[in-house]
DNA sequence: TATGAATGAGCATTCATTCAT
DNA sequence: CATGAATGAATGCTCATTCAT
């Protein structure tokens, strides 16, 4: 249809901003999220909350979906990058300081990115997953096996396996969520994380 | 004054049917959130799922949010005396073992309910909970941090406050994701994280 | 979506009518498309014409393309039957009668039905069509054909193939067209259509 | 006074670039026309395949109506003067000869603009028409009046009046529509309908 | 109590049109 | 003149919720 709207339309408003557009749109998603779950939050919301009308949303992104990908993407993508930045022990005994720190580089991430985390664990649904995607969380979840891995062959870890990076992730995960949660007692999350996490891991 | 006389006697319950429907509600919501996730499944399907008309699902709930809310809370139900099923070990050799237990009991669970977990995440998003509320997953934690400090008292545990407690049932609600979602390997899942378990727990 | 509806939602307005929903729904269509082609017609215009809701249209017919369809469908079952009327001569000479009283039942039904014939040109545009379907204005010519075919085999036509037939009937669409615009001259247009008509088949 | 010399030595017209861009743009409509119904083409395709930016459609044309209109205009336009060139005939022997040319110029303008002859009878719905409008059809329509008028004056043609010219170009525009569809069969659907042709107006 | 037709707000998405640059 | 980012009305469709029966 639309043949019929000869009416009258559109003045634009804000004129020039060039891709910054984007971000006031993903800031105003990450804003939304924060107060409800992504799938309730409708285009319309996030688009007003970035002062930008409707349509303008699909100028830059191709549909709702591709937002909440975008999101994941960015999060993954700063999740895998943190993750890099702890530097491998050369030594046995630098072991329990490297997972420390990768715990609080862990719940760093997340306390950062507070709500854009929830998203991780949104998409692989295993519903109707095309099976050679793995774009967000699995990039994580690789970065950290390959550590503990190097761990194990280090002689200093007990476990390296696929399924225990998984585990250890979501453990992180949950530490992220909890710090964020009461902030007053994130150096007890942080501190009881760092304990669990030695006593899983090290030989 | 003698009218009192019918309390002891024994209260009048409403009938039966009226739980039996929620029940077969319930039930009908199960089923299908074990294909789908629940913000795809309608009333209208739940409704017919369990036999009855669209209507009728309103005299039972007053809203879609109140079924999930019930679900939510009879999953914790399950959840909370499936840990109380695993006995408290009376003696310190017992522990591993009891950890085991416990990985099994609420692997089991996870697998037993695949997605019904699922909205156990979703709903204490931190957001707009009245302050009088907590019934779902906390009962849970409460229930295994209990069971973690018995383990500290008795000398077996190493951590078992209310934080370790959270974690470790972060850590177990991936676990039954993990097997859930490979069937092949919930033996090596199972295996992975009682290791894990053991190594973050016992002294 | 949709999860936020919360907010309060419809209450039945009329309730009794069972399937003449149906036909309001049709009948708000046809005075619509009186003014305007169907593809500037909106499922929000129509149903208000019907005095209904707009989600009542999809109880109704489960697409706006299903309307269409209906429509189609429904005209052309009834000019197929207005051809089936006009019985087929049984000796030579009958044949030019024939002709015209053939002119005269299709200029009949395309006047009876004005703006619903615009549908029967609408559909078929090559565009996208399954094979298999042939629902409509194929419908119709076949009939046609059959009759033109009768009439060489009786040696009073000359020509009596499908395309002949598919032209004869695009010549009585644009009659019944030409008669409903101006209904001052459709006995003229009646005696032309049938003139030619007579000319183009007549041995 | 003296200013009117200006006058007859030649008024400076607009520079010819502006008609070079509205043909642009119509010609990049005529080019999406062919694959796909009007309705379904949007401006700013038009405008992408002209290798135009959007807004710059709106310098040459108030809407995307009055584009589709030139484009009806250009199209009767054409069929005019198509018709313009087949030669009247001097002699009546000569009538059936210019009936069959007819017949072979106007399938082939049809099949020259395919899609385009669609819109020729989408507009004049009836609907909403001001009064002094038939700039399209109707010119066609006259035109082919006046020659079928010339036949009758001749003592070549039976019927010469307008409703007649209306439904013949009709059959024509029907062969037009039929011989796009199958390309194969153009020949069989151009003997045919010289043959309708020839019955119909020849004395 | 049970039903299911009716409702209408809501949603994602499209697109003709405008205007600051 | 040309551009294309911005607009917002409109569209087809869904679904939680209500209520006359």
């Amino acid at each position: 249809m639309g043949e019929d709207a000869t009416i009258a339309a559109g003045r634009p408003r804000a004129s020039r901003a060039p891709d910054r557009r984007r971000a006031q749109l993903i800031g105003a998603a990450l804003t939304l999220f924060e107060s409800r779950p992504p799938n309730e939050v409708s285009v319309a919301q996030i688009a007003a909350t970035a002062g930008l009308a409707k349509g303008t949303f699909y100028i830059y992104f191709a549909s709702r979906d591709e937002l909440l990908d975008a999101l994941r993407a960015e999060f993954a993508e700063q999740a895998a990058q943190q993750l890099e930045l702890v530097p491998l022990p050369t030594e046995a005994a630098a072991w329990p300081a490297f997972l420390d720190g990768l715990v609080d580089a862990t719940i760093d991430i997340f306390l950062a990115h507070r709500t854009l985390h929830e998203l991780l664990a949104d998409a692989p649904h295993d519903h109707r997953s095309g099976p050679a995607e793995m774009p967000t969380v699995d990039r994580v979840v690789d970065r950290l096996q390959a550590m503990l891995a190097a761990g194990v062959a280090a002689g200093a870890l007990r476990i390296g396996d696929k399924i225990a990076a998984s585990l250890m992730l979501e453990l992180l995960h949950a530490a992220g969520h909890l710090a964020s949660e009461d902030a007053a007692d994130v150096d007890r999350v942080r501190a009881t994380t760092r304990e669990l996490v030695r006593g899983a891991l090290l030989l």
